[in-house]
DNA sequence: CTGAATCCTTCGGGATACTG
DNA sequence: CAGTATCCCGAAGGATTCAG
């Protein structure tokens, strides 16, 4: 099918649209915007991660940050030491994706009224059925 | 826990995290930018957009649209004929989204090669153990 | 401390059949 | 035509345990 007429539609699919998803993912992932997040303030421990993202596991803290890694969002720097310390960090380019991220965020900012409203409405509306 | 620090944490927790989320979640999701995407081109009927988007079930149609238009990024209009006809089209606010929408979809391209370069040597350091 | 491995539950989502 | 209802499977993800 021929995307060109949407603009959306078009730069989504042009190029490799399993790679335009698969950073898609990551977003609308649960826990990797909040570990950017927090990695773009300074580099945390591993544990550190843990305690400040509430509601994580371990397992899940691992894979995303693992992820992340792979895409060269984050940095994983191990120190021999004793005990063994890890730093994550994130680089430059997953400083850069929190702009596009924060023009999302901003738009939800901008429309949650908007969005509460038509909610409200719709949902008014389902009960009364 | 305090996320001023971080704007992008700022601004996705400021307010109503849960709606954030969820609109996240929309755009993560596999089919409701491309349904969006077809919708601010021009109305499509149900079957319509079935037979646009290659493997698209009925079911994951049908609530993907009642999603969107709870969401109020699209409406829908009910043509009292027989048969029955159903028309959806992008809101003003569905095509709104599409702007940051895109300016993700920008930075994934202008990164794509940055991505897939990180990719191939973890990869590659993976494999190597 | 930083994980990897395992188990187990939940749930998104496909296939199919039925309805107004 | 435009859905709804049901079944079912595979993947996501939490809890727990083991290891370097």
């Amino acid at each position: 099918m021929d995307y060109s007429a949407s603009p959306m539609l078009h730069i989504c699919n042009e190029g490799d649209p399993a790679l335009f998803r698969s950073i898609l993912d990551r977003v609308g992932s649960k826990w990797t915007v909040i570990v950017i997040g927090l990695l773009e303030q300074r580099p945390h421990r591993f544990t550190e991660l843990l305690n400040a993202i509430p509601g994580i596991s371990r397992r899940m803290l691992t894979i995303s940050l693992r992820t992340l890694e792979r895409d060269g969002l984050i940095e994983r720097e191990v120190f021999a030491e004793v005990p063994p310390r890890v730093e994550y960090r994130a680089t430059a380019l997953g400083i850069s994706l929190s702009e596009p991220v924060i023009a999302l965020a901003t738009w939800v900012a901008d429309h949650k009224a908007e969005i509460a409203a038509t909610r409200a409405t719709v949902d008014a509306a389902a009960d009364s059925e």
